[in-house]
DNA sequence: CCAAAAGTGTTACAAGTACACCCATGT
DNA sequence: ACATGGGTGTACTTGTAACACTTTTGG
């Protein structure tokens, strides 16, 4: 892994270690007070908001590269991560960030510099705690910022198209594989899965058919604590059994053809 | 669009023309005789088979360059033709197909040559109409031939890998986007179209149960004529409601959340 | 006239949907 | 005491699974 010392430094001398034409975009959900969020970072020396992104080693798999992002931007590892969307439209770089970083520091690039070209994206997403998360700001971005999914800031390029299809994807998933772990902190209540859930389809469910559906899926312990301190009628605890959580995982839910 | 005297003329001069790095392979199925079948060809000089692929014209859509790439290799157009996968593990080149074509021609080629580097491939997806394709040898292949997928010979790289990842992908798009158009013909019986899904799914369903299922999707037409010329009782022709057919693949089978 | 394939229907069970009731807690 | 949210149960509807009978046709 190379070390880079500031944004412009691997704008200049990325080309020699990094795949040109490829990059990697991470949508990263977070859940919290009722929301869904999303993470954002203001591009160094650029300003507008935008997917945290990255690129490819030259001899680096790209799973290994989405982590590697994932984890220098949040800290965290071992988080679901998944692969969703090819972005391929050549009019994707038009007003590339690159670009526009290079007027605003008014640097003249090199004719061939390998941030110029072409570029496509491939876009992962992930699901991490909101709480475990504490970016700071990095050689590469000024700023991070989670911010609603319904209260989305103008993106960089095609960053806004990005997010939807990763809302897309992520909602069918929800159909036949579980969701939730990493969302969530390690107990939850049945309620706050829910508006997890409901947050994610943006869908009013009912409450009783719910929880029977979450029980029958069999991933989820219920402990003999409630959560206390609250209004009303204290709530069971309950956490994701990680045997059956990650078998579902691999096999879906999904019974019939 | 540029032409190349041969693949070896592509092989070296392609770098200009198309975006290093990445290529798309497409997974070409076909259905005939109750099987489900894969088009595949030989690669020129080296013999391997392999998905049939190609690459991305710097200024072109990915999306677009898939369909160039069907046209190209079947003659067909309007293909229903979707994207599933990037493979991006830098070993799948350790060793290439254009590589062990530079050593069978003894050819040296120049150190930086274009081929020669990691590449991702974007695996997409097609179904098309057996009996309308009539695939020619073209300067990239020696040779083309339907494969019974059950029946794969070994495959150059992770070909193999690629069209079974395809396969697990048409498996869960059966579930909620209609699927037969372009597979079959224009008219077909109902046990056509469900010996199709049999294939795919490699699993046999109940006539009556399928019959229900189908017609429910409110996808099909059925014609005042049947299928003659046949032993036993004449089925009734079916065919799709095109647009019902496109009004489904955008919306989606699945009812509930 | 009979074997084999196709059309149609019925019943049982599971899953999803829509509701109603009771319980616990902070105000 | 009561409003609010949480736990549990039950009837209704829809969908899936399993299965039987009749019709048509070529040999």
């Amino acid at each position: 892994m190379v070390e880079f010392k500031s944004a412009n430094d691997l704008r200049l001398r990325g080309g020699k270690y990094f795949m040109a034409g490829i990059s990697i975009d991470c949508v990263i959900f977070g859940f919290h007070d009722g929301q869904l969020k999303l993470l954002l970072s203001t591009v160094a020396n650029v300003g507008d908001w935008a997917l945290p992104a990255g690129f490819i080693y030259k001899d680096e798999h790209i799973d290994d590269s989405a982590k590697r992002i994932l984890k220098e931007r949040t800290g965290l590892e071992d988080i679901f991560l998944q692969q969703f969307y090819v972005f391929g439209d050549p009019n994707r770089c038009d007003n590339n960030i690159t670009k526009n970083a290079f007027e605003k520091l008014q640097i003249t690039p090199p004719n061939n510099n390998w941030l110029l070209g072409r570029f496509l994206t491939v876009g992962y997403y992930a699901l991490v705690d909101f709480a475990a998360v504490n970016p700071s700001p990095d050689y590469f971005s000024d700023q991070y910022a989670w911010h609603d999914i319904h209260q989305l800031p103008n993106m960089a390029m095609d960053h806004g198209a990005i997010v939807q299809q990763a809302l897309l994807t992520l909602r069918i998933h929800l159909r036949y594989q579980p969701v939730g772990y990493s969302l969530l902190p390690e107990k939850f209540t049945m309620p706050e899965l829910q508006k997890l859930y409901e947050t994610i389809l943006d869908q009013k469910l009912d409450r009783r058919n719910f929880q029977r559906k979450m029980i029958g899926y069999g991933i989820l312990k219920r402990l003999k604590q409630r959560r206390e301190g609250v209004a009303h009628k204290a709530p069971y605890l309950y956490s994701f059994d990680l045997r059956k959580y990650h078998k579902a995982l691999k096999e879906g839910f999904q019974t019939s053809w």
